[in-house]
DNA sequence: GTGTGACTGATAGTCCGTC
DNA sequence: GGACGGACTATCAGTCACA
């Protein structure tokens, strides 16, 4: 599993836990729309400058989004 | 605390921990000399791409790059 | 609300060198 | 062995139009 893999899957979980949509994700993380929706295909290898600002829109630690599997309760604790 | 400041400290952690160079873990990682270097100054935002190369030539997931604190025994359990 | 192609500007990353 | 600079190329990243 690539950090590329890992990144797609958990924004889509987390982004779903928040219930945003990836317009609103975007706007909150100050990036652009379709950008957020090829990271979601996994279309880049986004910087980690970029991941710092996804994860704090999220709510989560930069690190948590490329993690294999999220640690337990995250999703829950998302509010 | 960045991500670009963790990984800065983390790779000169785990570098020293397994007493490579930074020709060396250029060398396994497929990147250039000279940017190892720069990452250890802070001067890039890498890629997770290149994030997963530099973790797999230092025996950590990628994600262990970006952490405030390196989990308990990291630096041990390195060989 | 999301996926995709095309196009461009910004920056990640290389390769040369010196100290 | 490592810091740092200049010049370069590849890729990331921003914005649009359209389905």
């Amino acid at each position: 599993m690539s950090s590329r893999d890992n990144l797609a899957r958990n924004l889509r979980l987390l982004r779903a836990a928040k219930g945003m949509s990836q317009e609103s994700l975007a706007h909150e993380a100050g990036i652009h729309r379709t950008y957020v929706s090829a990271l979601e295909r996994r279309e880049y290898s986004v910087s980690i400058d970029r991941l710092d600002s996804i994860a704090a829109s999220l709510g989560v630690q930069p690190y948590v989004l490329l993690m294999d599997e999220l640690p337990r309760g995250t999703l829950e604790q998302i509010s």
